[in-house]
DNA sequence: TGACAATTGGACCGATCGGTTCATAATTAA
DNA sequence: TTAATTATGAACCGATCGGTCCAATTGTCA
């Protein structure tokens, strides 16, 4: 059996552009045109590897979940404190809004926001992704408890769901404008509710 | 002068339809033809009476802001306990996710998400909208605050903030489809921690 | 009643939407 | 070298996008 002409791009790196795109214009806002530009190849070669913009755009959710998740895995397993880790993170999105451009936000929970209530096959990816972090803050909530650094008086599980909830509600105020200065007393409050 | 043919329909029940339309779909996906078909009325009429799609759901903005806001200063007004008047919205927007079909959300927070980083009329219209809830909220905490059914260790601003971002990642929890026992002890941590 | 003003529906616009088709080029296995 | 297989770019598709224009209608005021 032969084997044909070898693909000249990379899976791996277009997926990677795709998902910036999305990321930062959302999924009806991008259009086909937009990733050609940004993945850098062919209408053809678009619908022979990934068939169509929606099942590019769940490739997508995937590797920035797979993406995502992994990083902080990595910075969790660096830290010294779990705690200090999921102060850090906050710290992390109230950092974007002191930027000016990009307050691109979370991929998942834009997505969640866009149409999570209108696409089954989106909804099941965001509903995989959303449990992939949650598993990653349960993660880091269990070392804190042990630690002692947290509060044992409930289980991780409704303290991750309540930080990941807080994460959300956060990103939501830099989208809609807020200040770092709006923004690190709520940072504040949520990390006292762990304690 | 003369004042010529009187307009056919009552311009706020259009813009109430266009709202829910703009609510339950979001900007992007609702087309002219949506519009026209929920509103009942023509092109012409539209363009006529709103000048575009994008002033029209900028109208819309503004049209649910104000609504929301006094029926929340109404109940406000109402209630016993201003506590539980924070509590029930909470409640209010956990209910939501019992239902299977029709999680809009908040059409402000779902704005913020979807367009207010990449139009700056929208973004205004946002930011005013939300100020406008503050309001409402801090106007909640104060009258709290002075029932001591809430702490007074921190200004009702930051409170207001912290309440606000709560409820919108609340929001975005039920899009992604958490299920009311999954929100629940969210919103019990979000209530322990205003007090 | 006649002049004027505003509303209305529908035809029409170019641009863009996501998606398909196909001839050609490139590569590999036989 | 040839046959099979795959990738690629460009032309093309109907549908829909937001928006404009205009003739006909409907009303008001003098």
């Amino acid at each position: 059996m032969n084997q044909g002409r070898p693909r000249e791009f990379d899976i791996d790196r277009a997926l990677q552009c795709a998902t910036q795109q999305f990321w930062s214009a959302g999924y009806e806002a991008t259009s086909l045109a937009d990733l050609l530009r940004v993945m850098k190849l062919s209408k053809s070669s678009l619908y022979q590897t990934f068939g169509s913009k929606e099942a590019l755009f769940i490739r997508c959710l995937e590797y920035f979940q797979v993406t995502m998740a992994n990083d902080l895995l990595d910075k969790l397993h660096r830290t010294k404190s779990p705690r200090q880790f999921l102060a850090d993170y906050l710290e992390g999105v109230i950092d974007e809004a002191s930027k000016t451009v990009g307050r691109k936000g979370c991929l998942l929970v834009n997505t969640a926001n866009e149409l999570a209530q209108r696409n089954a096959s989106v909804s099941a990816a965001v509903t995989r992704g959303s449990q992939h972090m949650m598993k990653v803050f349960t993660a880091a909530l269990e070392l804190a408890q042990e630690r002692g650094e947290i509060r044992t008086t409930l289980p991780t599980e409704d303290l991750a769901r309540y930080y990941f909830s807080s994460v959300s509600g956060l990103r939501t105020m830099v989208k809609a404008g807020a200040s770092r200065a709006d923004l690190e007393p709520i940072a504040k409050l949520i990390m006292d509710t762990l304690q």
